[in-house]
DNA sequence: TATCGAATTTAACCATGGTTAAATCTTACC
DNA sequence: GGTAAGATTTAACCATGGTTAAATTCGATA
């Protein structure tokens, strides 16, 4: 468990609360009740006992009706945790083999239960990496998570050459589509069109790919520069 | 959490019940309920309540007043667990460069948060290592634990020569000084006097140590066959 | 500006796993 | 075989984190 307060340990619950509330944080601000309820799985009566309670804590600031927001302790633990847990999944992927759809269940638990001590090794034995398998930043030791916010490829026009830097971590199904159609991360893609359900073709390493909205909402990428982007795509 | 009743997971703290019950009962069967307390640092009066609970569970068979005895589903579980933790143990060892005084407090929160899919995964990275860094068995997959009682140091008279097999993994202290002794698994030792006291002196390497009862104890070890025992000694 | 529906909180529960203090059982000993 | 000490259980709590159902509040809309 992490620790505050110098010293004080968190139960499981508060951490994973406080990570739910840091990431609905950067979608909107103040977090919502139902919001936070939805994202546990758990009734909006028991995210207002907590919220209540995080608050006393001094982990949140909580106006009754009105949301919550993190204060700065709250969100060290949740960076915290959330460093726990990238860095976890990046181990079980290189260092164990675990496919990158098998990493983020484990690591779900095994985040709570590893020492600052463990935490250290497995960063050191990776050579410090910047992201998890998905690509998502890993938040330094000291706390510092620089976290850019990247477009969809369902956002992309035809035409646009990018590259995959980012994909969503939650749906194994999602993860091994993806594997299936060889997009993993960096893989660079042509759009040679956009359909009216927002549906899109798209070209990975040649072959085209019909790809619909719950994939192409999950990628995350950037647009290569022009003298990335390859001259012709026949 | 380790499953039982095809599917039903168990919580932590009656994991470390049982684990703890299981190592009671190889000493004294059946486990009485002060030992149980004592040995996980709760009162007396918890202890009888989660007795009642695991009884109602069918993972012991509990007599008030008289102690309790593990059923077969019980012991599958305290094997079960028996087997994460060392095997944890083992990895954090050979894999992550843990010293051997430090894997039992990491291993004891870990042992209740890996699937058996990591159970499996490690076992593999691992070679299928049949001890612990401190020499204990590792259960098998299929629960099956061979597990012999043997002598320890404080028990072996003078003029023995004897080699270390396994050590109480529980003290950190005591692991730290026997790794400044040289006194590492498989080591050989002469036995060259008992002292009144109990304490002994042994030869390590040719080096001569004082023992006392703490770290004699805490040595467990078998006598070495004539081919095995050098000539002399000087 | 009053109202109504949705969001939220409160109330009354429940389960788990702990505590201390009082009551009760067992057993060894006289 | 009675008794007293020690072990054990019971009783009355407490904290945490969950539930459903009822009450309350907010804010968009008429
Ligand atoms: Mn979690
Ligand atoms: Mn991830
Ligand atoms: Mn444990
Ligand atoms: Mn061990």
């Amino acid at each position: 468990m992490v620790k505050f307060d110098s010293g004080r340990a968190t139960s499981q619950a508060v951490e994973d609360y406080l990570k739910a509330i840091y990431k609905l944080q950067s979608v909107t601000a103040p977090v919502t009740t139902s919001a936070l309820a939805e994202k546990l799985g758990i009734s909006a009566a028991a995210a207002t006992k907590m919220l209540k309670q995080l608050d006393g804590m001094r982990l949140i600031s909580y106006v009754p009706y009105h949301g919550a927001n993190l204060t700065d302790a709250g969100r060290r633990i949740a960076l915290e945790v959330i460093r726990h847990h990238r860095l976890i999944e990046q181990y079980l992927h290189q260092a164990m083999g675990y496919a990158w759809d098998q990493v983020d269940a484990e690591a779900e638990k095994l985040e709570h239960a590893i020492s600052e001590e463990f935490e250290a090794r497995i960063d050191e034995l990776l050579g410090y990496p910047e992201t998890c398998p998905h690509g998502d930043p890993i938040p330094r030791a000291d706390g510092v998570l620089v976290d850019e916010r990247l477009q969809t490829l369902g956002e992309c026009a035809a035409g646009d050459w990018v590259r995959i830097e980012r994909v969503r971590d939650t749906d194994p199904a999602v993860l091994r589509d993806l594997t299936q159609r060889q997009m993993g991360l960096h893989t660079q893609i042509f759009v040679s069109d956009r359909h009216s359900d927002n549906s899109l073709t798209i070209l990975v390493a040649g072959t085209p790919h019909l790809v619909h909205e719950p994939i192409s909402a999950s990628v995350f990428v950037t647009p290569l520069t022009a003298d990335q982007a390859p001259a012709n795509h026949g």
